[in-house]
DNA sequence: AGCACGCCGACT
DNA sequence: GTCGGCGTGCTC
């Protein structure tokens, strides 16, 4: 944890400034004000909002500090748990602290043009609240203690729930972490509908994280039937800013019972917090990409760690990283096996794309598979991980391929138009090819929108869908969508891994899965474990259908090893075949990772700052891979390089890393070169 | 990130 | 002679 205590110069109080992209700066000491409000102070020509990190002292003379304008709060907006949690999340992921503050405050608070609310509900130490703004609420809430009796809907859980729910509720008030490994279809949810209701009953709350929006209208609908007259506050991309304001406000407030949202809800400020809850643990879509580079799942440990509660993390597929901290003795495990899903009703069909014929990219043995599941009146899915048309236009007598003029790719071609997915650039389809005129334009390989064509013809009376981004983006109905399934209008759905998760589809009996070479021999090391998991979500879709549910796989490689073991012995065993091969090549779990990317115009530039970086990083005894091309080494025009730093210590690495962020600054090497830091890289492309 | 300072090309 | 291009550096 970073102090940025020091007992050396003129003491001052201590201010991160919003929008800064720095830590904090000092300004005249001011003894009253609290640590956590808010504050405006003059920044540059400008006034900014800042946030009150606590007294600290400036050591360079040459400094003058200025004087906070207005202290806009009396009490610490952020609390102090919270603010806590920022500062570990700006050291462990070398994130300046402002930019964390940004994620984790409303845009409400950043901006000091905002007209200011004073009156502000306090809530007291017990946890009520003092009456007096009830507009804040806006739907009236029953006293929480009461209201988990009345449940409106009665569940008896079997054994095996009652037991896992018993342990999680034993270890309330202290922390310990749980890996519920609980099958599709096995009633994960009713064990943490169990154990939220311990933590309500003790006036405490609780935090829900899961990965997408797409989830959360259905679980929230049975959410909202378990606990009929607790205050459940939603949070994730869809809702309005202010609704997002509401909803802190309120909880900040101790207004709110449960939180249930996406990854950045694990910044809810719930200061009677008694248990987290991270639902779908392995899902990519926790670890933030852009911006701020964290892992929902990992922030959430260290939330737990902090309040002293216990955290559930619930999967049918965990991580490799969750299982082995399971394997170790971290993480207690409980086992959940399914109901509905058993070896009998469940069959995987390897197809040798080598050895069948094939049309649009579905072997014709495919084809028949899909027909019997629907002559039978069951529904069918169809996976491909590609949107569009073709992934390329190639001429045919020339041999030219169309790609973008800004990176190293080929353009995907859709119904009119050659669309780059990485940079977005777009044009018309071409008549004829740009270099030699020839009218012979080949689309090569399958998307999304061919397999439906294709599908369409041959299956003339089939109602079908296709469902991705492009789709989605024209009607904006998800929920539409999935209706028709769930009611069985629908017989074929043709997708992207959009629709992988979640829904319970009654009548569907076969999933095909096409196109998954890519996976199977990708460079990046974590392509089969996240491969094992799309696999095992999607048969868990399959297999609760009257008629034995059937999973089938097209590959040019059928006797790959690791997919057999897939298949034939289910996800456990891939796993511990994982992990023996990520020992052996000493990767995570058994090292930590952090990815180190440079970008610029020029290549010479994010070389030589790389290889600087390399032989700093070197002398500090972590071992560094690179630089070299990053997967996409030219995209919207830039050139991107990259280097790879293990250490199998990762106080080590934290250290080295937070060291090489102060020498960067004192030297100013990086000027106008962008660099990107991302610590336990999820994705390596 | 903004926003200013600063040193080189095409204009009234 | 100036207006403005965006490269580089600073904000307590």
């Amino acid at each position: 944890m970073a102090t940025y205590l020091n007992s050396l110069g003129r003491k001052s109080t201590r201010v991160c400034v919003l929008g800064s992209y720095h830590d904090y700066f000092d300004y005249v000491f001011l003894p009253d004000v609290v640590i956590g409000s808010r504050v405006i102070v003059p920044f540059g020509k400008k006034t900014r909002v800042g946030v009150v990190i606590g007294p600290g002292s400036c050591a360079d003379p040459k400094i003058t500090l200025k004087e906070i304008s207005v202290v806009v709060d009396n009490f610490p907006l952020i609390p102090q748990e919270l603010l806590d949690l920022c500062l570990w999340i700006s050291n462990y992921y070398q994130a300046p602290l402002s930019t964390v503050l940004k994620v984790a405050l409303p845009k409400k608070y950043r901006d000091s043009s905002e007209p200011l609310d004073l009156t502000y509900p306090l809530a007291d130490p017990r946890g009520s609240v003092k009456q007096g703004s009830d507009d804040l609420l806006t739907e009236p809430r029953a006293s929480a203690s009461g209201a988990v009796s009345q449940s409106a809907e009665v569940i008896t859980l079997n054994n095996e729930q009652s037991l896992a729910a018993l342990s999680i509720t034993q270890a309330l008030g202290h922390y310990q972490s749980f890996l519920l490994y609980g099958v599709t279809g096995s009633g994960k949810t009713e064990v943490y509908f169990e154990a939220i209701a311990a933590v309500i009953k003790l006036q405490q709350q609780a935090l829900v994280i899961v990965p997408e929006i797409g989830l959360t209208p259905i679980l929230l609908a049975r959410f909202k039937a378990r606990f009929p007259n607790v205050h459940i506050g939603i949070v994730h991309s869809g809702i309005s800013d202010k609704q997002r304001h509401l909803i802190w406000q309120q909880s900040r407030a101790n207004q709110v019972d449960i939180i249930l949202g996406t990854r950045s809800a694990i910044f809810t400020p719930l200061t009677n917090l008694g248990i987290v809850i991270v639902d779908e643990e392995h899902d990519l879509s926790l670890k933030q990409q852009d911006n701020l580079r964290y892992s929902a799942r990992d922030v959430a440990l260290m939330r737990a760690h902090k309040a002293h509660i216990p955290i559930v993390l619930g999967s049918a597929t965990p991580s490799l990283e969750s299982l082995y901290n399971a394997e170790r003795g971290k993480h207690h495990i409980l086992y959940l096996h399914s109901k509905a899903l058993t070896d009998d009703n469940l069959q995987y069909r390897i197809i040798d794309m080598q050895n069948h014929a094939y049309e649009h990219g579905i072997a014709n043995v495919t084809l028949d598979i899909i027909k019997e599941h629907l002559a039978l009146k069951q529904q069918v899915l169809v996976f491909i991980n590609r949107r569009g048309f073709a992934p390329v236009l190639l001429c045919h007598d020339c041999g030219l391929i169309m790609d973008c003029s800004a990176c190293d790719s080929h353009l995907t071609l859709h119904q009119h138009k050659l669309i780059c997915h990485h940079c977005g650039k777009n044009i018309i389809k071409p008549k004829c090819c740009v270099k030699c005129a020839s009218p012979n334009l080949v689309p090569v390989g399958i998307g999304t929108q061919r397999v439906y064509e294709y599908l369409s013809t041959v299956l003339p009376e089939t109602k079908m869908l296709r469902i991705d981004r492009d789709q989605m983006q024209k009607k904006r109905s998800f929920e539409t969508f999935l209706q028709q399934m769930t009611e069985g209008e629908t017989e074929l759905i043709v997708g992207t891994q959009m629709l992988a998760k979640g829904h319970h589809f009654p009548k569907l009996s076969l999933v095909v899965i096409l196109d998954i070479d890519a996976s199977l021999h990708s460079p990046d090391f974590r392509a089969l474990e996240h491969l094992g998991q799309l696999i095992t979500q999607v048969a868990g879709r399959a297999g609760r259908a009257q008629v034995p549910g059937q999973v089938v796989l097209q590959t040019q490689t059928p006797k790959h090893a690791l997919l057999n073991i897939l298949v034939q012995q289910g996800y456990s065993a891939l796993v511990k075949a994982l992990l023996v091969l990520r020992q052996e090549a000493i990767l995570p779990p058994f090292a930590y990772l952090t990815l180190i990317r440079a970008e610029h115009k020029v290549l010479a530039k994010p070389m030589a700052l790389l290889q600087i970086i390399k032989n700093f990083l070197a002398e500090q005894g972590l071992y560094v891979l690179g630089p070299a091309p990053a997967p996409l080494a030219r995209k919207a025009g830039m050139q991107r390089l990259q280097i790879l730093v293990k250490s199998n210590d990762r106080n080590r690495m934290n250290l080295a890393l937070t060291k090489l962020r102060t020498m960067l600054t004192s030297k100013r090497l990086v000027s106008n070169i962008h660099l990107s830091i991302d610590v336990d890289p999820c994705d390596l492309s």
